[in-house]
DNA sequence: CCATGGCATGAAAGTTTTGAATGGCTTTGT
DNA sequence: ACAAAGCCATTCAAAACTTTCATGCCATGG
């Protein structure tokens, strides 16, 4: 392939017409560009000019390869630039995983900032149920930044933005409501609205009961927090979920379990050093995580 | 500017996402590219990766810089590649200046081959009314290759495709109709159907006349001959046209000049060594000279 | 705890690029 | 017609750059 010192020498010359004029642009000398021009000409088997007495004429080849050759600088040029800009935190692209509970109740305002304070970063965001999967996605080089609960078990490099609650949901006049927490055990005396096992707090919920040793009646499995939450309100049972996932004037029950529980929220940064990526941290535990409404009333 | 190398290491690097790795698919020790995409981070001023442990992870700076190195790679290889093919003979653009009456004439069979055997060499076509204009145009490097008479004075390689003829036309019934031939100096004597100036045909007129030493009568001008011929023959008077500018089957009367006049057809070549241009004249002059099929029969 | 894999560094070798000097050719001006 | 000037190619040596080799460092994994 040929240098881009050797294109850039065909384009200065084919705009100048001049081997002399030509290297006076590019500030080298004459010799310097015609040898570049020769290699270039050896390269193509065909002459990229035509020498007269007075400077020289392109040839059809000659203005075919520099059209390219055009192309060819500029995208070097661009590389360079864009490059710059994203280092400075100008511009790019910045893939952001995220618990499918916790954009709304975390991500949404930073996410909302960075497209007003930094419009020419363009946010790619993918929303999952599993903090392992999250992790996966990191290792993989398919997110630069996941956020989310703490995965069981990673390589990466992890921030931890703070905690949150998990609760108890159960239909509006449930007993439940009668008392201010929820020991673990009288969960196992009602139908429980369970997870599908894609979703990481399906184990979460299994390990929980064990600790407690306890056995769970499940009465159907959701993927969604979100929706789990809502089935119990609904009188499907009773459930456990994040707070990430209630809404902010939930349906039905919602109560602390006993002793309380809580769950790591980190985000899972693929490169600290990358500009993009430490910037969004930072804004993230700027931020903070919210104060749970719900529970603050109830 | 960055180097096309440094910016394909920088490409083989993400794809990779290890040095060892890319190096290896570019043929290159380790420690040559680590020195490229050191060099490239300088200039970038940022990392493009990050190091860790086991191969590294693109930055969102070294992820956008990748995306225009790709075009910059891909456009330095299709400049040689287009080169090289133009140099054969295929692809490029070729622009072709021709005399107004000489296109339909002499062009058009060269023209449509080239369409058909040549389809992906694209071609311009610019009509004149000027020699001189084309050859000017050649010189100035807007045009590849002129087709036309000979110009008064240029320094332009000249290429003799041969001569046409310039015949009298007059309207049906004139009385040239019985001769076999008109001596000039009889033109005199009617009216003329003469041309503007900017058609090089008009200062060829009069040096014609005064080389007789006659005057003209001109009762009006126009820029084509083709228009002159159908003016002289609905009756304006009577005019002079290269015989290129009639039409196979020509309105009135058309005569030879005594003596015969005739004006050379020559191509202007702007670098002879072009391969498209070598080639096309070539055909050219393969095709030869129409006959004058209305002084055949006439 | 040693072996391994992966990257960086430094110095030397190799290659490419550059620039000064020069020569040939053509045009231009006298 | 001749001298001067402009323009490009070539040669050669110096400079710059690229690549490699040797080596070191660090983290991982048996």
């Amino acid at each position: 392939m040929a240098t881009l010192r050797a294109l850039e020498c065909l384009v200065a010359l084919v705009e100048t017409g001049s081997v002399t004029g030509a290297a006076a642009s590019l500030q080298m000398s004459q010799p310097a560009l015609s040898h570049q021009i020769a290699a270039l000409e050896k390269e193509l088997g065909t002459p990229v000019v035509h020498r007269l007495a007075r400077g020289v004429r392109v040839t059809t080849a000659g203005r075919a390869a520099a059209e390219e050759a055009r192309i060819a600088l500029r995208a070097a040029d661009q590389a360079v630039r864009i490059g710059r800009r994203v280092g400075a935190g100008d511009g790019g692209r910045l893939r952001i995983a995220c618990a499918e509970t916790m954009t709304a109740w975390l991500l949404v305002p930073v996410l909302r900032q960075w497209r007003s304070r930094r419009p020419s970063v363009v946010l790619e965001l993918s929303e999952h149920t599993s903090a392992d999967d999250m992790s996966v996605l990191i290792s993989s080089g398919m997110a630069d930044l996941a956020v989310g609960p703490r995965p069981g078990v990673t390589d990466e490099h992890i921030e931890v933005l703070g905690e949150e609650e998990i609760v108890v949901v159960a239909p509006a006049g449930h007993h439940f409501a009668a008392r201010p927490a929820v020991p673990f055990r009288d969960i196992a005396a009602e139908p429980f609205v369970h997870y599908t096992p894609d979703n990481g707090l399906s184990a979460w919920v299994d390990q929980l009961a064990a600790r407690h040793h306890v056995v769970l009646d499940p009465v159907l499995r959701t993927r969604s927090p979100r929706t789990a939450a809502q089935l119990a309100a609904a009188g499907m049972g009773v459930t456990i979920v994040p707070v990430s996932a209630l809404p902010a004037r939930p349906p039905g029950v919602v109560r602390r379990l006993k002793p309380l529980v809580r769950r790591e929220v980190v985000v899972l940064v693929a490169s600290p050093s990358d500009s993009l990526v430490a910037a969004f941290v930072e804004d993230l535990r700027r931020r903070g995580l919210p104060t749970s409404a719900p529970l603050a009333a109830g």
